[in-house]
DNA sequence: CGGCACTGCATAGTCAAGTAAGCAAATGTG
DNA sequence: CACATTTGCTTACTTGACTATGCAGTGCCG
């Protein structure tokens, strides 16, 4: 599947979800904070290629869609798992946030160091 | 906590996380695909409000951060997560055990030697 | 000292998302 | 029939994310 006929997608998809409701473009407007039925009706025939999280947000709320669904048919990078920046990067201090672009050479270098300073204490 | 200040500190934050890695605005535009130095400049002041998905994404990576934290911040609607999965018990190959029981004083030349790694790159 | 490379940053311009206004075609209503 | 309302849609315009360019400061090497 090319990216063209995703991005074509979306925009059919969101029709079609609207019209199952069904609602009229201006319906939509009410219920939603922000999106026109103007705007609406560009992004159903694809002349808007993304729009912002906000607004799929927004459809996904009043279509009763899958917002994590709606991001990926957008083609927006989604984020995979629960959040644990506590822990990988604040929580043991600065040296966490380095570590996650070495090399696996750097890293073994990184971790005798470490035992290294361990055996000086 | 205001919805200001966590706007604020968006900015900061990025800037925080860049220079303890440490990495240039340069460097940063090198390892990502498209963020500018002046345009990561402009993020990091704070003028830059609500960068994209895809701009949170690649410093996400090249930062070694959570990418939903990011979004987050940057106050976009997130999905929720699928589950709730084990969290990680090493990081970039280095057990995390290692590092939790540093000291501050350890941390800072563990920091200082990771630097140095990739000055001689 | 000169020159070179790199730093952060300012800024004018570009581009796509998003708004505002209105038009033509249905549909309804008396 | 006349008229009002609602429909989907178009389009000029605004706004803000993002790009391109360049400039002043700093350190380094000869």
């Amino acid at each position: 599947m090319t990216e063209d006929q995703k991005n074509e997608l979306l925009g059919e998809y969101l029709k079609r979800s609207r019209l199952s409701i069904p609602m009229s473009l201006r319906a939509v407007e009410r219920a939603t904070d922000g999106v026109t039925n103007g705007y609406l009706s560009q992004i159903e025939s694809g002349q808007i290629k993304q729009p912002s999280p906000n607004v799929l947000y927004q459809l996904a709320s009043t279509y009763g869609l899958d917002y994590r669904d709606l991001l990926v048919r957008a083609r927006h990078h989604v984020p995979v798992a629960e959040s644990n920046e506590e822990k990988t990067s604040e929580l043991a201090g600065i040296p966490l946030r380095a570590l996650s672009d070495l090399t696996p050479d750097e890293r073994k270098q990184v971790t005798e160091y470490i035992a290294w300073l361990k055996t000086r204490r």
